[in-house]
RNA sequence: GGGCGAAUAGCUCAGCGGUAGAGCACCUGCCUUACAAGCAGGGGGUCCCAGGUUCGAUCCCUGGUUCGCCCA
């Protein structure tokens, strides 16, 4: 089979995935008896498209599920996409913006359908950039979380926490979004810091003895005061408490309450009190049975209860609060403060607390279970110290509210009579069961994050029993980002145990967010988000993920660069033509045949093996950079650059075993580096896996996991070493001398003892090629004569040199000796300082000692080297 | 205010109690029939600072500095 000499990806990447895909290799046939390693994939986005965090956490996700699977693992990777609420719904609606329409006055079926609609022609899209990376998911168990089974699933978690009274439906105060008409849970409010304006009224005191100046960056909510509040040991207000105030402008008397949620170094200590429109005030408003008052409504304009400001913006109504306020000389300052601002995750817009009825999950009960799972190791987060995030959320969570005022999601499974009655089920009733009245469906639909939630499960059948979930159930990993553990992590954990008794996965794996090249979040304002299917159509997605996998720690973020990629690339070049050369040189040569193997041939053996160990230990810890690292060096440094030239001089001998025993290692080598480096890059594996099998050796990707192979005793390896040091020296000498490559020399070579003079002289032939040596002259060193005019260099076990009669400036290779002797010497002292410490003798480890020692004999065997040299100059 | 992370070659980052590493960039010489997306050689580092533990600290502990992030 004839190569081009340059790997071109974009020509075999979909051949290959098509092939696996037609062949059914990413669909698992269980096997009872062998071990399970599942994993659900986290749906992205069905609106979403493919950025490089994703390419960073589905590289990881492949790795692990291909080693598994050749391993012999029963390996499932379960994908599919969320339906995700209002990220979708905002999206339609933006479209449906452009034609001039909306969808209050298209309604909400019609709307709805729309947005079918829409995802059915672009909801694939992500899937199949997905395909493109190369993921090794099971496409026949795609699945999304709005479809009819999963759907059910939703409906049936809903009603039975509702019916073990863990879902409640109330009036609180939640964080609304006036752009996307919906309440947010808490986490999904974003807090910025900001500029904005402290100001401080006064309020007076309805008895007349003075008043009270209370500071607030809000001042139009003072229109819904209903108390003023301030820390019960606050002495300066002692006196004041349970007298009551006069609200300016409205002219409504409410009373001063001590709370100590109240910080008395804060403005002037005094805070005023709107449960209706601010968390913290809610809190005092319950503790203090206060009325809540209601003054901007839910698109963001003032309220009937605001009086003379209904119907301004709550910006508009600011302005005119202030103007008003300075006439009724109220106001006493305006300073510009510092302060945090929350705004809506998916648009951006100022959160405005308000209080509505919404429905939350009771989540305390549920929590108490999920810390328990992680104390008892039942789950176990990777790198750990993510366990106090997860910890921390879990240990100060308010209740969740599950509730959005938007049309695309999961219906609530309640039906409201006339009466106010409520009835929760999974199939809509007839009559209200309490009074028989007609009954209207509940107009809310679920948060998207409830059914993501259900996705280790509800994915697997749910609530049915399912073979799946016998099977496959709890998971074994979960790959994600650390910024989803609150939203996702903690509350697949909570329902997962409550609904299955198990939690849904083993390890919580965390990967980190990929930056810029400058160390910024991307994102789109900013216009530096890169799009990796046009890195994956410029490098191939090998590449690609081989970048963003080398360098890569656990829960580390990483900064892209293109640059990585290219470097990337060209080690997949490396690859294949290492690999083309294997194939062009293989001959007949089947892999085991030849009983002779040359010291070379034990040399990459060991290697190999070494590597082997590395890259799966490696995995199994999770640290996918370090494994990647390992497989490129092995291959790059010691498979091409050592041992392929070095068997390149028996691939052209006369002798049939020598070339037979250099072409079945490299066969061997090449297969076995092949599968090491299939995780990380399947594609132009697999396409050199099929070039070099002419048995069948069937697809790479459901082959085995290389094992470690025997390698024969004796001194093979140790050769090898003992000829890379000399070869080193060799071509130091030769940059010294500035030699043209194409330049001969002749070299003589002085050994200190009969095992490396023997060593050497197996290794001749390939000195004498890579050095470019003709006259070549190995001998036993000691009194043997040396030579006068030549360059010397100093090797471990010996000494080399080139003779150049009348070249060589004898002067000039004293001083260079001379440096060499200084270096060694000094380094000579740092070791002796070590060994003459009696302490370090003592308590070191007896190896470290033994390897100083040998450390100070090899320096000392050279340096009497090189100042025999230099006597012999003199 | 509480917590987390990072600080190592010019840049991007690995490493982690026992002689400082890679890629890219830079310098020198080479189109040596697998690969110039390459080969060979080279320069370049008080491993942020100060203490402590240890025979020994880039690594562990304490404190600090700078940067980034999360939560309130």
């Amino acid at each position: 089979m004839e190569l081009p000499s340059r790997y071109e990806p974009s020509k075999v990447e979909s051949k290959w995935y098509a092939y696996w895909r037609s062949h059914d290799f990413f669909t698992p046939h269980f096997h009872s008896g062998n071990p399970v390693f599942s994993v659900v994939l986290p749906p992205p986005n069905v609106t979403g498209v493919l950025h490089v965090g994703h390419a960073l956490n589905h590289t990881w996700q492949d790795i692990l599920v291909r080693y598994h699977r050749m391993l012999g693992d029963n390996t499932l990777w379960l994908p599919g996409s969320d339906h995700a609420g209002i990220s979708t719904q905002i999206k339609v609606e933006d479209l449906l913006r452009t034609k001039g329409q909306d969808r209050f006055s298209m309604g909400r079926e019609q709307f709805v359908d729309q947005i079918w609609q829409w995802k059915e022609q672009y909801g694939g899209e992500i899937l199949r950039q997905v395909a493109r990376l190369g993921d090794s998911v099971d496409w026949s168990r795609l699945r999304f979380t709005l479809e009819p089974e999963l759907s059910r699933a939703v409906t049936e978690a809903f009603v039975r926490l509702y019916d073990q009274g863990l879902i409640y439906r109330g009036d609180y105060l939640v964080n609304w979004c006036v752009s996307c008409r919906t309440a947010l849970s808490d986490i999904e409010v974003e807090h910025q810091e900001e500029t904005g304006q402290l100001t401080r009224i006064q309020y007076p005191l309805t008895d007349g003895t003075g008043q009270l100046t209370v500071a607030t960056t809000r001042p139009e909510t003072m229109l819904g005061d209903t108390a003023v509040a301030v820390h019960p040991d606050d002495i300066r207000y002692q006196a004041m408490i349970g007298k009551t105030l006069r609200v300016p402008l409205v002219n409504r008397e409410i009373p001063i309450v001590a709370d100590s949620a109240v910080d008395p170094g804060f403005g002037t200590g005094a805070v005023k009190v709107t449960p209706a429109h601010d968390p913290t005030d809610f809190g005092i408003g319950q503790r203090h049975a206060l009325p809540s008052l209601s003054v901007i409504g839910e698109d963001g304009t003032m309220t009937a209860n605001a009086g003379v400001y209904q119907g301004l913006d709550r910006l508009a109504a600011r302005s005119r609060v202030l103007e008003d306020l300075a006439l009724a000389k109220a106001l006493v300052s305006e300073e510009p403060i510092f302060h945090a601002v929350g705004h809506c995750e998916k648009c951006g817009s100022v959160i405005e607390p308000l209080i509505s009825r919404q429905w939350f999950v009771r989540m305390k009960p549920l929590a108490a279970p999920a810390l328990a799972a992680l104390d008892h190791g039942l789950t176990e987060f990777a790198p750990a110290r993510f366990e106090k995030i997860y910890r921390h959320w879990l240990e100060n969570l308010r209740d969740w509210c599950i509730s959005r005022q938007i049309w695309w999601g999961h219906r609530i499974p309640a039906y409201h009579c006339a009466a106010g009655h409520v009835e929760v089920a999974s199939t809509a009733p007839e009559r209200c069961g309490t009074c028989g009245g007609e009954l209207e469906p509940d107009p809310d639909v679920l948060d998207t994050w409830f059914s993501s939630a259900l996705w280790p499960f509800s994915t697997m059948g749910w609530p049915d029993s399912s073979s799946d979930l016998e099977q496959y159930y709890p998971t074994s990993v979960l790959c994600t980002g650390w910024d989803i553990i609150p939203f996702w992590v903690s509350r697949m954990i909570m329902l997962g145990i409550h609904f299955t008794g198990q939690v849904p996965f083993r390890t919580v794996l965390i990967n980190g967010l990929v930056r810029d090249a400058q160390g910024r979040k991307m994102s789109k304002s900013l216009g530096n988000g890169v799009n990796p299917e046009e890195m994956i159509d410029r490098y191939g997605a090998d590449a690609l993920r081989m970048a963003l996998v080398l360098g890569s720690a656990p829960g580390n973020d990483i900064r892209f660069s293109e640059e990585k990629v290219e470097a990337a690339m060209h080690f997949a070049n490396k690859v294949y033509n290492a690999v083309r050369f294997v194939l062009m040189n293989r001959g007949g040569a089947e892999i085991g045949t030849s009983d002779e193997l040359h010291p070379s041939d034990t040399w990459i053996r060991v290697k190999l093996n070494a590597a082997i160990e590395a890259v799966s230990v490696a995995i199994d810890r999770y640290e996918f950079g370090e494994a990647a690292r390992a497989i490129y060096d092995f291959f790059w440094d010691e498979f091409c650059d050592w041992y392929i030239e070095l068997a390149k001089i028996r691939l052209r001998s006369e002798h049939p075993g020598e070339r037979q025993s250099a072409q079945d290692t490299l066969l061997y080598v090449a297969k076995a580096a092949l599968s090491l480096l299939h995780p990380f890059m399947p594609f132009v594996t697999e396409e050199l896996w099929q070039a070099l099998s002419d048995e069948d050796w069937g697809s790479i990707m459901v082959s085995p996991w290389p094992t470690k192979g025997e390698v024969p005793l004796g001194p093979g390896a140790w050769t090898v070493e003992r000829f890379i040091g000399l070869m080193r020296t060799v071509r130091n000498l030769r940059a010294e001398l500035n030699l043209p490559p194409q330049q001969t020399i002749q070299l003589e070579v002085l050994a200190d003892n009969p095992e490396i003079l023997a060593a050497w002289r197996q290794m001749a032939p390939e000195l004498q090629t890579l050095g470019r040596v003709d006259r070549l002259n190995i001998e036993l060193g000691g009194k043997r004569e040396r030579p006068g005019r030549a360059i010397a260099g100093i090797t471990e076990g010996g000494l080399v040199f080139i003779p150049l009669e009348g070249v060589v400036d004898l002067e000039r290779e004293r001083e260079r000796l001379e440096k060499t002797a200084t270096a060694i010497k000094a380094e000579l002292a740092r070791v002796n300082a070590r060994l003459s410490d009696k302490k370090f003798v003592e308590r070191a480890p007896q190896d470290i000692v033994q390897e100083a020692q040998s450390r100070m004999h090899e320096l000392e065997a050279r340096l009497g080297r090189v100042d025999e040299r230099i006597d012999d100059l003199k």
